[in-house]
DNA sequence: GCTTGCATTAGAGCGCGCTCTAAACTGTAA
DNA sequence: TTACAGTTTAGAGCGCGCTCTAATGCAAGC
């Protein structure tokens, strides 16, 4: 029922380094980890999800100041699911518009590429750049 | 036929601050750059072309170092043309799985966006975070 | 002659997200 | 008993990509 983790452990299931992990909580974006009898940081598996949440967030390149606001949120209780929602979906859009961006500069790439190909083949002619 | 442009004109063409156009320069991504009587930076077309390749290079978040040797290549002239060509398409790949990943965790995002709404409506539930 | 505006340089500074260090402590094994 | 492995803390350090500063110069307009 609570089998805890050391921070070992938790580095395993979470992929981020004890140290990381450390620099999380001190940040506040990790509050209330257990400590067991010689003061060690004994993780719940409530930690491990919530961990793994903002390990989705880093993903998308949110940053570390806006992942403790939503932290500080969610310790505020349900209250805070509309603002934490809003906020959930306008990192959604700014992602969007990231790949859309992506997208477009990876096309100008694959047009670069052809060219190159072409340059390959018949080694005699005039560069774009 | 030279119309050459001063910093803030390159500036204005490129999006880059003056200060990261020098910077860009001094790491030695923009070699040969034309000085006017008075010692000023005189760009050229070919210029501007080359650095809107850059910045396409950087939206694709391609570090300095990689963009870097990149310009490097091309300044041997049309014998690395091959290198260059793989070194687009090692980046293509990058930033193909890049969005994918973006694309998975986006999908979480959702699904607890979800999630929240159905909370929203009914406020009493228990939270997965 | 003086101010304004734009440029030059070398080099310092900054915000981000870690990443590492040093010193101290504890429990276990040899 | 002593070594080892794992943990703790505060705080320093780092790589990246800029971004800014200070001192200087030059040309044009008043």
């Amino acid at each position: 029922m609570d089998n805890l983790l050391t921070i070992q452990e938790m580095s395993r299931q979470t992929g981020l380094s004890s140290h990381t992990l450390r620099y999380y909580e001190k940040v506040g974006m990790l509050e209330g980890v257990a400590r067991n009898a010689q003061g060690y940081r004994a993780y719940s598996e409530a930690d491990v999800s919530w961990v793994q949440f903002l390990v989705v967030l880093r993903e998308l390149n949110i940053p570390i100041r806006e992942m403790k606001r939503y932290s500080d949120l969610r310790s505020q209780g349900p209250s805070t699911v509309h603002e934490r929602r809003l906020m959930l979906e306008a990192h959604q859009s700014r992602v969007e518009e990231q790949m859309r961006k992506l997208s477009g500069s990876l096309e100008k790439i694959a047009t670069k590429i052809e060219y190159y190909k072409g340059m390959e083949e018949v080694p005699i002619s005039v560069p774009p750049n």
